[in-house]
DNA sequence: CTGTGCAAACCATATGGTCGGCTCGTAGGA
DNA sequence: TCCTACGAGCCGACCATATGGTTTGCACAG
């Protein structure tokens, strides 16, 4: 019973890989036929592992926050112990991310369309609050860390939803992020300008 | 033939503000026939007006770019000659949006779908093209600017999608936003932390 | 032999788009 | 001013089809 059990998990792991490549390319539109073709499986066969197409794409939006944190802390540079560390990989996986550049429009239409489906908002919402418990155990300024991670956050949508950005600056941007996560304490104490 | 263009124009706006409302619940799964009915006009008069579901959606994501960028130079303080007054505005109709809440989920659900509409990227494209140019001629330290659009951008996607966040966070994040605008000069200028 | 992974045919249905026709406002002539 | 012809806005029935999900059957590991 194990032989089919890893058959069985490798074949989750061969759909769900095909439905975010459908998805990406086809967004809504992806059909289970479609799906199952790209995984090299007949629909039944898909459907004998997901109950439904909801319940598919509900799975894969969880596989890939998961992937995305395992990225994240990946990205955390195990000898960096300073406040900072869990937004540095953060900021770190992002950018990685986008300068890839290779499948980003395809990452957009796998986000717009799962947004859409029944159930993803509170996938992320309890991932929203895992993110957030995280950064405040990371020990930085809370206002300090909120704003690096919605400014890679907005990084992030703009490069995948209005078209790639320029490299250099993505790297410029991701410099910046990762210089403000290197100091602390509110972000007041600027040059006012006339 | 003056009467008839302005029925013409009615019913479009009363379509697209239809769409909108039935987009932002049904998600992708919106059909022609929803929109009609909700804008209580037949499937065959709606395209009448917009030859096909997806020239309609398109439209409508015009339409929303539109209303989006009114709002923010209606948001723009017109007795304010700063640098930065533009990047103001964006921030205020940002945070406006986001803090009125009533209608965050249905948000997030009409910019998922448009997003997987096809055309649409194109036109997010062009927008983006003409705020970063409407940027620049803002004043503000480019970087700065960018940092401060970003933060905003992600703050509203952390809205939208991740489930309404804390009135009270969102007003000091905008305040630290418009705060960051009213300086001026790169952000490096802080104090280190060990 | 038995149960599980999977295929393939099948079904009900929803949906996008078309079409012929009806209604009515408007233009233009008498 | 009145009448008529025209055309645009609009309706509602219709069609082809794509899709999600079910069911039946089969092959094979244990």
């Amino acid at each position: 019973m194990q032989g089919r059990e890893r058959d069985t998990v490798r074949t989750r792991r061969v759909v769900l890989d095909a439905a975010a490549k459908v998805v990406g390319t086809h967004g809504s539109g992806a059909s289970v036929d479609a799906i199952a073709r790209q995984a090299g499986v007949s629909k039944g066969g898909l459907l004998h592992h997901f109950r439904s197409r909801d319940q598919l794409l509900l799975t894969l939006a969880e596989d890939l926050a998961e992937q995305f944190a395992a990225a994240v802390y990946a990205a955390a540079d195990p000898r960096d112990h300073a406040p900072g560390r869990l937004v540095r990989g953060y900021v770190n996986a992002t950018f990685d991310d986008l300068l890839d550049g290779s499948t980003v429009p395809e990452q957009a239409m796998l986000a717009a369309t799962l947004c859409t489906v029944p159930g993803v908002a509170e996938v992320l919402q309890r991932d929203k609050q895992r993110w957030r418990e995280a950064f405040e155990a990371d020990g930085l300024h809370p206002q300090r860390a909120l704003l690096i991670v919605r400014a890679a956050d907005g990084a992030a949508i703009a490069g995948l939803y209005e078209g790639g950005s320029d490299p250099e600056e993505l790297r410029q941007a991701r410099e910046l992020l990762l210089a403000l996560s290197r100091r602390d304490g509110p972000l007041v104490d600027l040059p006012e300008v006339g």
